[in-house]
RNA sequence: GUGGCUAUAGCUCAGUUGGUUAGAGCAUCGGCUUGUGGUGCCGAGGGUCGCGGGUUCGAAUCCCGUUAGCCACCCCA
């Protein structure tokens, strides 16, 4: 009986596991930088955590089951659940600004697609407890620095930078209600998507008969690519009033997150762009998007405010800011642009062993080596010389020991550095001394 | 959930209008006198032709179903 991987499940052959492992050290490195802490949550979660985020249509997305004690339980979708109850519980005893991060495997139970897999990892960003747009800053920088670690440029990529407060200021200046904004914003962030008069036909219950001039103004604000025309276009919205007040320190927000990434060297990859609301309702401030700049331009990772979800989720009312970014786009997006490493995970040293006496004598001294810290490695059974040698050839090591009979009666190895084919004898007993200086130096 | 394309060795692929025992390259393993290098030479293993059914004297080849993969839609936390 041969079995085969669960549809959208992934196994990472020691290559494969090497690239992915440089994503995940490129991750780590940059929110180490910045000083996020790791932590981790279960894998298996109660499925009501993910229907009270999410509502019950999730649940058609996610594996969940029953596990033998009758709890319906799912694999995490994403992380944020779990985190806003990680937070919550000991948010009063957190030091804020609370900047933690995560890199785990999550679950979805969908049609696998292009960049789309059923199982896949994700890095998680967050920083809770700070509501003014210095965290905001925080996270784009690092957002914007974890693409540049992978040998991304501003040609490669691009963060859209929208803000969903903002545009609720402009829908009330437009004389909508809470309700009629959530449902509009609902239709600008399928825009893209979708054709003008379908559009139009789904703004026209909260709108009525102008929905077609509403939708050009709104057009009009998506167009919007710098900050000076934005200033003016809500300055015309609204002149006075508490509006106006509002939506003047909002842009003064607006001024200080931009003023913020300019200065962290991050400007040239924002993109102003009202255009991206993020589907889901809980997102409450600045809401962002990294996609390729060129080709696909498919989202790397998406992310925003969502000062609401922690209390939402038992907690405290707790301001938060993060995004998310999967392995399997950037995975591609690294290998079309040419930017995948190739690993080569080879040994310092491999042992030549001419029989079973030098075989003991080998072993002795690897495990010397192998305390220091060093890789060496030897065939498992008696070989010929020179198939040995065409092996640690094959497997890249640096160093050859050689551990014939003539070098055991001497109490000697003797050492090749095959880059410069220089051999010399290194006494056996000052072996933890001398192999730090041929690990610098090498033969020559 | 819907649709399109695809499925032959570990990988990339040949395989004639349906016709004997399904091939190649790469990879793997063994050997080329147990003291020296990725190339070389010799050899070997490895396939229920995705799976099931049908048509036929005969199916990798034609038909139906099914599963999986890829791609698009839906959705996208």
């Amino acid at each position: 009986m041969q079995f085969e991987t669960l549809p959208g499940f992934r196994e990472f052959y020691p290559d494969a596991c090497a690239r992915r492992n440089h994503i995940f050290g490129q991750w780590r490195k940059v929110a180490r930088a910045f000083n996020f802490l790791e932590y981790d949550a279960p894998v298996l979660e109660p499925l009501e955590l993910y229907i009270e985020k999410s509502g019950e249509e999730i649940v058609g997305q996610l594996f969940n089951f029953e596990d033998r004690g009758g709890r319906a339980v799912a694999l995490r979708p994403e992380m944020t659940p779990s985190l806003a109850r990680l937070v919550g519980a000991k948010a009063n005893g957190l030091k804020r600004p609370i900047k933690w991060f995560n890199i785990g495997e999550h679950y979805r139970y969908e049609r696998p697609q292009k960049g789309r897999l059923r199982a896949f990892y994700q890095y998680n960003v967050d920083i809770f407890g700070e509501a003014g747009p210095g965290a905001d800053a925080e996270l784009i920088a690092l957002l914007v620095q974890a693409l540049q670690a992978f040998g991304l440029g501003s040609d490669d990529f691009k963060v859209r930078l929208s803000d969903r407060d903002l545009w609720l200021h402009m829908l009330a200046a437009e004389g909508l209600d809470e309700d009629a904004s959530a449902t509009v914003l609902g239709i600008i962030d399928k825009l893209e998507r979708m054709d003008r008069s379908k559009a139009i036909e789904r703004l026209a219950p909260v709108i009525g008969d102008e929905a077609e001039a509403f939708l050009g103004r709104i057009e009009e604000v998506i167009a919007i690519r710098d900050f000076e025309t934005l200033t003016n276009y809500m300055q015309n919205l609204a002149s006075e009033g508490d509006i106006a007040d509002q939506i003047r320190i909002r842009l003064g927000e607006w001024e200080q997150l931009l003023n913020s990434l300019q200065a962290a060297g991050a400007g040239e990859f924002i993109q102003i762009d009202l255009g991206i609301v993020r589907g889901l309702a809980y997102y409450t401030g600045f809401v962002f998007e990294a996609f390729e700049a060129s080709g696909e331009g498919r989202a790397l990772a998406g992310g925003g405010r969502y000062d609401a979800l922690v209390k939402k989720l038992g907690g405290p009312d707790m301001p938060a800011v993060g995004f998310a970014m999967g392995d399997v786009t950037l995975a591609d997006l690294l290998e079309s642009k040419g930017l995948t490493p190739t690993y080569v995970q080879s040994p310092d040293f491999i042992a030549i062993i001419g029989g079973p006496e030098a075989r003991d004598a080998a072993m002795g001294d690897a495990a010397l080596i192998r305390r220091m810290g060093y890789t060496i490695d030897y065939p498992l059974k008696d070989q010929a010389f020179g198939k040995q040698f065409k092996e640690a050839n094959q497997k890249g090591a640096r160093f050859a020991l050689i551990y014939g009979s003539e070098e055991i009666e001497q109490g000697v190895v003797k050492v090749r550095d095959f880059s410069s084919g220089v051999e010399q004898m290194l006494p056996r007993d000052g072996l933890e001394a001398s192999i730090p200086d041929l690990m610098q130096s090498g033969l020559s």
